[in-house]
DNA sequence: GAAGTATTTAACAAAATAGTTATATAGTTA
DNA sequence: TAACTATATAACTATTTTGTTAAATACTTC
């Protein structure tokens, strides 16, 4: 599956995209996503395996933690770029803002 | 079921996203959008209902066929309102150039 | 290395999705 | 108004999604 339809099928997931924004203040551990939510511990992680698969977030270890990050790059370009492919006049606007964001 | 609900739900097929594309060169009537894609016309239909319930697309009679046009309001607006809700920094750029393109 | 904590993976059930064919509705034309 | 064309709705099926609980994995600490 490509890339854009791992994000949009991501996306259509209330909880994701929650967890996207919360993940916009900084990094959390697992545990402390799970905490945000009503559902079971399992049900998060494999939320976030999906985000994962999507290239929405990523992860790293944090001795017996896992800490999330969210990928904005991937959705802001992923996201634009679609509103680019249906209304042309408003494509360029968006990526030079996303790309202005990202550079290291 | 809020309107960013049923837009992402609504972006996450790919035939739906196809849809609103080929919407992107002008209004299309059922019966041509259905000569598109290898499924039945029932199937577009319901895809086509789906899109109108998030108000990706409006539709208006023609005779006997009815004849659909892209939003592009709705999708650059949510879209981009969802974007500014996860990457902060990106979100009023975004909203002007929607209400631009969009103003009476 | 045994016990404890954090997280994922597995197995399964319920609900939602997207397709099909058959039928109904709405407008057009003879 | 009868037949035709375009489209939607209904009824049904197969697949996918999302949740649950139980078990496995990985790291930490005693």
């Amino acid at each position: 599956m490509a890339t854009t339809a791992r994000v949009f099928k991501a996306l259509a997931d209330p909880t994701r995209r929650q967890i996207l924004q919360e993940l916009k203040t900084g990094e959390m551990a697992a545990g402390e996503i799970v905490e945000l939510f009503d559902i079971s511990g399992p049900a998060v992680s494999r939320h976030l395996a999906i985000l994962k698969a999507a290239d929405l977030v990523t992860e790293r270890r944090d001795g017996n933690r896992i800490v999330y990050k969210v990928e904005t790059e991937t959705l802001a370009n992923c996201l634009s770029e679609f509103i680019g492919s249906v209304c042309p006049a408003q494509i360029s606007v968006r990526k030079n803002v996303a790309k202005r964001k990202g550079k290291k």
